[in-house]
DNA sequence: CATTAACGTGAACCGTGGTTCATGATGAAT
DNA sequence: ATTCATCATGAACCACGGTTCACGTTAATG
């Protein structure tokens, strides 16, 4: 059995930079994103990137599995931080708004992924991203910050449906309206104590 | 100054069918929805369809056309009812949950539209349903019932970001966690959370 | 340095889907 | 009934974009 060679070092490089043109050229252009605008963006002909990828799906799905993952790592990390005394609606408030933010970005890529039919969804990095969240939930609750009812369900269904293609003060807005249906709080920046 | 001729009344009858079968096509296989699919759908020759819609922009910029009258008209028919003696709140929910599921039929007509580059926006009714808007909120904020500082466009915010592609629980949960934002009251039995 | 397998290249291929156009059919007017 | 403009037909056309492949390059191994 063929132990198999080291990887070469522009191979690596090149993936990296695909991936890269790949989330910027259909973030920027939407799923219409071709495959040559793509190469070209980064730097690299056709059947180099078909190599890497056997086909536009599967890049993609790769985009759409980064994308998955950072937002793992935010809700996990947004757990930790309860450990240092910060509280539980904050965290959330603030997870929202990154994320929201990011999902901006990666719209359009989602966008595409349904237009190809690809599988948008990552079990791992879901799996932990719940349970993150579900920790930050149930914290807030117990702070009788958020509303009983709340579970980690709304929360996939508030942000997958965030207003990524409006500027940014009108996502801002959005937040702030979606945040009031989640807490006990009334609206205004700060907190104050609803009736 | 040749005045024009009476049309064909099979011309009237085909351009009808078209467009009922765009909308049907469109909401069932999205923007992919082929203009033979169509064509076929409508029981017509392409030709046909091309006769009556010299590009597919054009025939998508028709169906969306005809849906945002129907906002506009259940905007009207909302504040009429005002008159009736309703509170404007349900009113407002009523409509939200009307245009959800509209939307949910039309989500893929403003995909397609977004794809062709058209212009989604009829001015008109557009204005026709804001101003309706606007005083089905003004009565609400009177009834004490709405936040003050929600304006029109927050509405339009929240329902162009309404959850189309996802089950009818999951829409109704999203309707029941938005309403709760924009009113002063606390969540009722509207909607229960998921699994 | 020589060897070789992995990698990169880009012109060409091909299916798809919007669009056209020459031809035939049909409803309205005389 | 006859005329004619409007309308319908659908095979063919063409541009576009994903995909392939024969060939040149390059990095790893000895």
């Amino acid at each position: 059995m063929a132990q198999t060679r080291a990887p070469r070092a522009d191979a690596v490089r090149n993936r990296k930079k695909i991936l890269d043109a790949a989330r910027e050229q259909i973030t920027l252009h939407g799923p219409d994103a071709g495959m040559d605008e793509i190469a070209a963006a980064a730097g690299v002909a056709v059947g180099t990137l078909y190599r890497h990828f056997p086909t536009k799906t599967d890049l993609v799905a790769a985009v759409i599995a980064e994308y998955t993952t950072h937002v793992a790592e935010a809700a996990e990390a947004a757990r930790e931080r309860l450990a240092t005394g910060s509280r539980a609606v904050d965290e959330i408030s603030d997870f929202l708004a990154r994320v929201t933010e990011a999902t901006a970005t990666n719209h359009a890529v989602k966008a595409a992924a349904r237009a190809l039919g690809a599988d948008p969804v990552d079990r791992d990095a879901e799996a932990r991203a719940g349970a993150a969240l579900a920790a930050l939930i149930q914290a807030g609750q117990a702070d009788g910050d958020i509303h009983q009812d709340v579970t980690v369900d709304d929360i996939y269904l508030l942000f997958t449906t965030a207003p990524t293609d409006q500027p940014p003060a009108a996502r801002a807005r959005w937040l702030s309206l979606v945040l009031t249906g989640l807490t006990t709080h009334t609206r205004t920046g700060g907190g104050e104590a609803g009736s």
